[in-house]
RNA sequence: GGGGUCGUAGCUCAAUUGGUUAGAGCACCGGACUGUCGAUCCGGAGGUUGCGGGUUCGAGCCCCGUCGACCUCGCCA
């Protein structure tokens, strides 16, 4: 017999009967009849009944055994008999019936319990991941997480592509978020940065010749956590090809997620192959957004026409002065109480902005201020334009574009909420591509990159050489799924000449690309291919998945909102030893005392 | 740094809206019970109502401050 276990906890079936086992696992659940009881042992597999009675020598440890102890059962498999079996365990037809049990390890009073489906303050959850991490639900994710994670690995290789490990300890950037920064001991008031992502690793492997790169890459940026985003840390699917377009990267990873998303999602719907594009210019006017929830049917239209000179007259006063007008559709709302409408108004100026007007048609009339104000004529111009029904509603935010969209995009969201329009079951994907390749900073005044430096405009040097740059567009998308967005990507830009000349454009020297990002333009130099990629992220992969609404329900070993972990105690104080050999002086006293 | 929600037993929650000794379930301790699978029944222990101040005859509840958690804005090329 093996020293602790001959059968995992859900291994024995009805064929084992007759067997002598012995089994080891924690005390998920006692029931106790004084001269019987029962003990659920759970292992990482499953669970198997315990059967001990009062003349079983296991019966005084059995007895006083706390939830959560690891024990090891010696025992025979019996059958459980027709109406005791429990068809919601694979185990459930057998039982095994103690003859000793040996205690591995005492668990004392828990701070939280691991059975049962409550929901418990996320301190003590982080305080106690051990056990929290014994529970089904996140046990399951962390399960599903591994999977997902070979299923990708697999998925990629199959499709003729390297993993490669790029290091963590490298330099820091200037452009991008925050960096997290690693003294150096060798130079002193020097410093390593921890990678935001493999990014110029990985351009530099397409220089290497390698062709096809990809990571299940660790990256790592000190800001601010969100729900969907953990703070300090996150992994991507990382991965690079070369002599590749837009559409060759595209071609590439659909399969990848679309394989993944159908493998893990149960029965829910996976948009297939090819993912819909959208402009980014068409999704900021259609849904507010660059990451649509394309489970929303509704679709925002500009109705700034309608609205200009009419008799509605605070929009168009605004639109004199440059505003836009949204509608925001709200199907068969029409006949909603009024508390709907001025409901959904309140919401938006609670949420900072100027409110929404809205009409309510009830059997074709328009009902409202804003209807009244119009005229028939505007608002059966408006029926037209957005093909609204009978008894259709409809919102509309006024104000400068940008600002609008961003309330229309929010209203799209909550009206479909409200309505019970989001479809269920599905997942979405859709590419946003065509971002801008600058856009004018208001409070600097003056152009920057919009999104990542190292793309390709489009129309190349000489768009850059004749356009406004304001205009120009770049090889850069986005794969968005169900309104998250999962990466972003680029065709970057390999040419050095062009690359100099974009960031002319934002402002930047010569003299500064060469000193910053001298790495990756000295490489540019010795015959670079064309190359792009993107890197989905993995966390966020397996939230949508697993159905969580929160990023540390798929990640072992979570950091707070303050990133901080509360299991190890990190960040931490360190010895003055270690920051005198790191060359560093504390200016202040150290972290407040609390 | 700004905004929002919350903070009562180890945990989940309650307390008739300012009124007697702050209650219940789970967990824990003790007792009863031979077929349960959220076992059941009886009993026990467990509280500086996050902390500090104020108003009041009286505060878990109202006011001010503070601390903490989460959500969010900023931030995340």
């Amino acid at each position: 017999m093996h020293a602790y276990r001959s059968h995992h906890c859900s291994q024995l079936r009805k064929e084992n009967v007759g067997q002598t086992v012995r089994l080891s696992g924690w005390v998920y659940r006692k029931r106790d009849f004084g001269n019987l009881l029962f003990i659920d042992l759970r292992d990482h597999y499953g669970i198997s009944q315990i059967v001990v009675e009062r003349d079983s020598p296991a019966f005084a440890l059995a007895e006083s055994v706390r939830s959560e102890s690891v024990i090891m059962v010696d025992g025979r498999v019996t059958s459980r008999g027709a109406e005791a079996f429990n068809e919601n365990l694979p185990t459930g037809e057998i039982e095994v019936r103690a003859t000793s049990i040996e205690l591995l390890s005492e668990a004392a009073d828990l701070p939280l319990p691991v059975f049962g489906n409550a929901e418990y303050p996320e301190e003590i959850r982080l305080r106690n991941r051990f056990l929290d991490l014994r529970r089904e639900k996140l046990h399951a994710n962390i399960v599903l997480r591994s999977k997902v994670i070979a299923s990708l690995r697999r998925r990629m290789i199959d499709q003729g592509f390297t993993e490669f490990q790029t290091p963590i300890l490298t330099a820091s950037s200037p452009e991008g978020a925050r960096d997290f920064l690693v003294p150096s001991r060798i130079h002193h008031g020097k410093f390593y940065a921890l990678p935001q992502a493999p990014q110029m690793f990985k351009q530099l492997l397409m220089v290497a010749g390698f062709d096809r790169y990809f990571q299940i890459a660790p990256c790592f940026r000190d800001e601010d956590a969100r729900a969907d985003r953990s703070p300090g840390e996150f992994y991507q699917l990382d991965f690079e090809m070369s002599f590749v377009t837009q559409e060759d990267v595209f071609a590439a990873i659909e399969p990848v997620l679309h394989g993944v998303f159908e493998e893990f999602s149960g029965k829910k719907a996976v948009t297939p192959p090819p993912f819909p594009r959208i402009a980014y210019k068409e999704s900021m006017l259609k849904y507010g957004s660059d990451k649509p929830d394309l489970r929303n049917p509704l679709e925002i239209a500009d109705v700034t026409e309608v609205f200009r000179g009419g008799g509605f007259g605070v929009f168009a006063k605004a639109i004199e002065e440059g505003a836009v007008v949204r509608a925001i559709p709200a199907p068969g709302a029409g006949t909603r109480a009024r508390s709907f409408f001025d409901g959904t108004n309140q919401w938006a100026k609670d949420e900072g902005y100027a409110g929404l007007g809205y009409i309510n048609f009830k059997g074709g009339e328009g009902g409202g201020g804003v209807a009244k104000n119009l005229g028939p004529e505007r608002v059966a111009l408006l029926v037209q334009q957005m093909k609204l029904g009978p008894d259709d509603g409809v919102f509309f935010a006024c104000g400068p574009a940008n600002t609008v969209a961003k309330l229309a995009g929010l209203a799209r969201t909550r009206v479909g909420q409200e309505l019970d329009l989001i479809e269920k079951d599905t997942f979405k994907f859709c590419w946003i591509v065509d971002f801008p390749m600058f856009e004018y900073d208001e409070v600097e005044k003056k152009v920057i990159f919009s999104h990542n430096p190292f793309s390709m405009p489009q129309g190349e040097m000489e768009a850059l050489n004749t356009m406004n740059p304001l205009d120009i567009l770049a090889y850069q998308y986005d794969i968005v799924c169900n309104g998250i967005e999962l990466s972003s990507g680029a065709i970057r830009n390999h040419k050095p000449e062009i690359m100099y000349k974009a960031f002319e454009l934002a402002g930047y020297d010569r003299s500064v690309v060469d000193e910053q990002f001298s790495g990756m333009i000295n490489a540019f130099k010795f015959g670079a291919p064309p190359h792009g990629g993107s890197a989905p992220g993995v966390d966020r992969i397996v939230m949508l998945l697993a159905d969580e609404p929160n990023i540390r329900e798929v990640i072992l070993f979570p950091m707070n909102q303050k990133a901080e972990d509360l299991m190890m105690g990190a960040p931490s104080e360190v010895s003055p030893r270690q920051l005198k050999e790191l060359g560093i002086k504390l200016v202040n006293d150290g972290p407040k005392q609390p």
